[in-house]
DNA sequence: GTCTATAAATCGATAGAC
DNA sequence: GTCTATCGATTTATAGAC
């Protein structure tokens, strides 16, 4: 059977390359600017060649989505090393804002695109719910460090999901803000965040007052 | 002179046809979906015409950000009116919030569109300084009102520019990602944003409690 | 001032030869 | 498995007739 393995082997070192090659024009240039066109032009092939790959462009964005989850997650994953609760969530708020801010193009394409991608990637969950889904892992992270803080009692109020979903708009809003119009800011989006991880955390603690750790807890 | 002032007249208004029938698309499909054909159809002139009156879709574009920012002020102005700082800081959140989930088009045009359009209008303020623009009275609406809570001594830092931006960004946050998926949020986008303003500034008074007022206060 | 007609450049996707 | 060739539909913007 040597032969269809090195077959199956160079398919899939194709579909590599082509996800490679994607890849970087979203990177460089926005996944508005990803044609077939210069996909093939990069990987030396013809853009017909590609759609043996996959169906369309959609579904390559689809692929470059889920690996950009993955990107994500292992920015948050080290956060649960802190054991402090609101020091968890500060933590997952920075590396959160350090994603965006050190992977604009990923955080552009997982965040701010036309609803599609996201709309696309939640009705395949709701479809074929999956917890090892890198999207899904992502913000399930989120809820559970909101969830081990509210246990400790160190929360004002007792909403997980509501409370999860602001932090995450919160810091969305930063970076996001940043990516679309870096010009209307005065302040550095490295200040910006900090100010609101750690607004946003002594907003919602039950305690006014909160020890944070210094900025570079991260 | 009464030819020509009719002519005049009759140039203005075709002119604020343009301007109506591109709104209009624009609310309804998307500025990405703004042609130049979908408005002549409209105005059920040619599309070469409209290169009279504008000399691109990018014009057509910066006049309606204009326009944006002006109906953006009719929100947040009636703030002024609440006497207590913090309180006024909530009234001006609650009300930027209210306007982009009102005006979900206006506000992604006004700040989630590619930095084109809010990078020209702050190039061209740059250019030349203009405090009666829209655009610039917005942002001075808001920072004006930080500077006025702390001067109150009821803010806990004394950096207005950066809790004026950290205010933006987190408010932004809310209603731009609902705007951009949705269908990611369990919470309601009004519940969303009642969240972040009190939490926001619950994080930034000076005291660690304080006495916000009933959400219907807007 | 307004039109028709069209240039010139894209794009995604496919059919069919090899 | 890969290619060439091309369809069919877009778009912005302009040239030139009326």
């Amino acid at each position: 059977m040597g032969i269809a393995e090195r077959k199956e082997r160079q398919r899939a070192e194709l579909r590599e390359q082509i996800l490679a090659a994607a890849r970087r024009i979203v990177t460089e240039e926005g996944f508005d600017a990803l044609t077939m066109r210069k996909i093939a032009d990069a990987i030396e092939y013809s853009a017909a060649t590609i759609y043996l790959y996959f169906e369309n462009r959609e579904a390559i964005g689809l692929q470059l989505c889920h690996e950009s989850f993955e990107h994500l997650v292992s920015y948050m994953a080290p956060a649960v090393q802190v054991a402090d609760p609101l020091g968890r969530l500060l933590a997952i708020g920075r590396s959160y804002a350090r994603f965006g801010i050190e992977n604009p193009a990923e955080y552009r394409l997982l965040f701010m695109t036309h609803s599609s991608f996201l709309e696309a990637l939640f009705a395949a969950e709701r479809e074929h719910p999956d917890p090892d889904d890198p999207g899904e892992r992502a913000f399930q992270f989120v809820v559970d460090a909101v969830r081990v803080a509210g246990a400790s009692g160190k929360l004002a109020t007792d909403d997980p999901e509501l409370i999860a979903e602001m932090l995450w708009s919160g810091v969305h809003g930063v970076v996001s803000l940043a990516i679309t119009c870096k010009a209307a800011l005065v302040s550095s989006v490295e200040d910006l965040a900090e100010t609101m991880c750690r607004t946003l955390v002594r907003g919602i603690s039950a305690s006014g007052d909160v020890t944070l750790g210094s900025r570079s807890t991260s």
